[in-house]
DNA sequence: AGATGCAATGTTATGCTATTACATCCGATT
DNA sequence: AATCGGATGTAATAGCATAACATTGCATCT
């Protein structure tokens, strides 16, 4: 997946690795916490990880139906949900949308940055702003249950071909 | 609207008061920047700020049908278009819902603090997490369009409510 | 007044996102 | 075999949002 010390992904990447890896990992972490990664949910992993685009629950279920699964909405969703719980996936508000995590199973707090242009979607961790937003909280005596940032605007790549197309 | 130092608004503040404060806020904004307040977006902002709780689109849509205008779906999304567009008010993805700015005109970031017991959402602004997130993005060559943040979890007064109900 | 242009609103239909409620299946345990 | 619980199947519906096109109403120019 890496491509340098950008957490961009180029189009060059190997992106078969990044399969490869988050399905591995997703086994791993299952095993070890005695969940079951069925192959519905297995399925539905691999289909999110297909690109680093968040891609919505609707878009997995016809990719589904057009390999002859024709599941139902409850179905993706009760996969989705499954994968969210377990920290496998993230969801993306902003888009109402799905993309892999890249720390699966880490309950930590991500940031993530979408591209306007191109649709992707990469993660970071700054622990000093998580840090930074339970403080606020806590100024205020609020209990943090959940915190989502999530920033829009043009990757890198996007920026550099913007005279281009 | 300010009930002491905490931002989350008690029980028993003069809520009229927010009211007032933000329709002539809304009303000098347009003024000065030669926007039209019509009676419909008007409306819907003071719906809008009936309370602190964001409020759904169909929500705001069904309050005035009840008041006889029967509007449909586009009017009422026009009209929240164009107070987002214009920053007087600030949409909660993760609620898919809208809730009124207290920097109305501002073009600031906001966090925006909800709590899941009692739907209560109250805003921040700080410069220094938004300059963190602004720093990170540079870092990795992404132009910010738009940055949200928003933290889910239980608000001060339902915290100290909690043994009850 | 009449013509023109533009923003706002009305109207109809539809698309996309998500959940409720209930039935069935299947493997593990007793 | 009986039972139990988690996972999945199925049908219906709820909730959120927009596309496409018609109409209105006001400002401006002639």
């Amino acid at each position: 997946m890496s491509a340098g010390r950008n957490p961009f992904p180029s189009v060059r990447h190997d992106h078969r690795a990044c399969v490869d890896h988050a399905l591995h990992d997703a086994e791993t972490l299952c095993a070890a916490q005695g969940l079951r990664l069925t192959p519905i949910r297995r399925r539905v992993l691999e289909l999110i990880w297909q690109g680093h685009k968040p891609r919505g629950a609707y878009e997995i279920l016809e990719q589904l139906a057009a390999e002859g699964h024709k599941p139902s909405p409850p179905t993706v969703y009760r996969a989705l949900d499954f994968l969210v719980e377990h920290r496998l996936v993230h969801r993306v508000n902003s888009r109402n949308a799905f993309v892999g995590c890249v720390h699966p199973g880490d309950p930590h707090a991500a940031q993530i940055f979408i591209c306007d242009r191109c649709g992707v979607a990469v993660e970071q961790s700054d622990g000093t702003l998580q840090r930074r937003i339970l403080r606020n909280a806590q100024g205020m005596h609020f209990l943090v249950r959940e915190q989502t940032v999530e920033i829009t605007g043009i990757c890198p790549r996007c920026a550099e071909h913007q005279h281009e197309a």
